[in-house]
DNA sequence: TGCTCGTTTGCGTCATTGTGCAAGTATACG
DNA sequence: CGTATACTTGCACAATGACGCAAACGAGCA
C-alpha cells in the first residue's frame, strides 16, 4: 500500500498557487517595478516608476496593470496621475500560506 | 523632503526575487506537477507524474526540468527511472524571505 | 550484443508575451 | 471651449514558451 492515499490535505493547496500571481513576477522589469515600489514605501506614479525600467512608458503602464490584475498592486487615481502601491498584506499572506502548505507536505528533514 | 532616501534596505531585496523561480510556477501544468509531488510526500518518477498532466510524457519531462533548474525540484536517477522530489527547504525559505522583505517595506497597517 | 523500458532532446508549429510607436482617453488649467 | 499633462490602448513585430512527434540516450536484462 502506497502513501498516495495518505497525502496531506492542506486547504486547497492547488488553488493556493495561482499561475497569474507567479506569472506577474516572472518578468525582470515587473520585479524591478515591485521592488522599487516596495522600497519607496509610498504610492508612486507611473512616470516615477518609469525611472527603474529602461523601457517605454507605455510598457511600464502595461506591466503595472499586470501586477495590479494579479493582485500585487493597487491603483488609485489622483488628479491626472495614477498612483500604484504594493498590496502588502495580500502578497505576504499568499507567500506565507504557500510556504506553510509546502512545509506541511514535507515535515521531516526540517533541519 | 520625501521618504525616498529613507527606503528600507532589506538584504538584497531585488536579488531575493528571481524571475526563474516564479516563471517556473507560472504554468498550470507545472503547478499541478509540484502539488502532486508535494502531496505524495515521496519521490515520484516521470511516468508517475504524467498522470496529473494531460500532456505528452516528453512535455512532463521538460516541465520537471524547468522546475529542477529553478531549484524547486531535485532529480535522482535510480535504475532506468528518474525520481523527482520537492526541494522543500529551499522553497519554504525563499517564500518566507520574500514575505519578510515585503513586510519590512510595508510595516504599517499590518492589521 | 541486441532488446526493452524510462527518460531526454531535436525539431517544427502554434499561441502567448514583451516591446515601441502612434493614437486615444482622462483630468486639470487657461 | 482648447491645450497640456499623465496615462492607457491599438497595432505590428520579434522573442519566448508550450506542445506533440520522432529520434536519441541510458540502464537493466536475456
Amino acid at each position: 500500500m502506497t502513501q498516495t492515499s495518505k497525502c496531506c490535505r492542506p486547504p486547497a493547496f492547488a488553488r493556493l498557487i495561482e499561475p497569474r500571481f507567479f506569472k506577474a513576477l516572472s518578468d525582470p522589469n515587473r520585479i524591478a517595478l515591485l521592488v522599487r515600489l516596495a522600497r519607496c514605501r509610498r504610492p508612486c506614479s507611473v512616470s516615477e516608476l518609469n525611472a527603474c525600467c529602461p523601457v517605454d512608458l507605455s510598457v511600464v503602464s502595461r506591466h503595472l496593470a499586470v501586477l495590479r490584475d494579479a493582485g500585487l498592486l493597487e491603483a488609485r487615481r489622483r488628479g491626472k496621475e495614477v498612483f500604484y502601491s504594493v498590496q502588502c498584506d495580500r502578497i505576504v499572506t499568499t507567500l506565507r500560506r504557500i510556504a506553510d502548505a509546502v512545509e506541511a507536505c514535507c515535515p521531516r528533514g526540517r533541519k
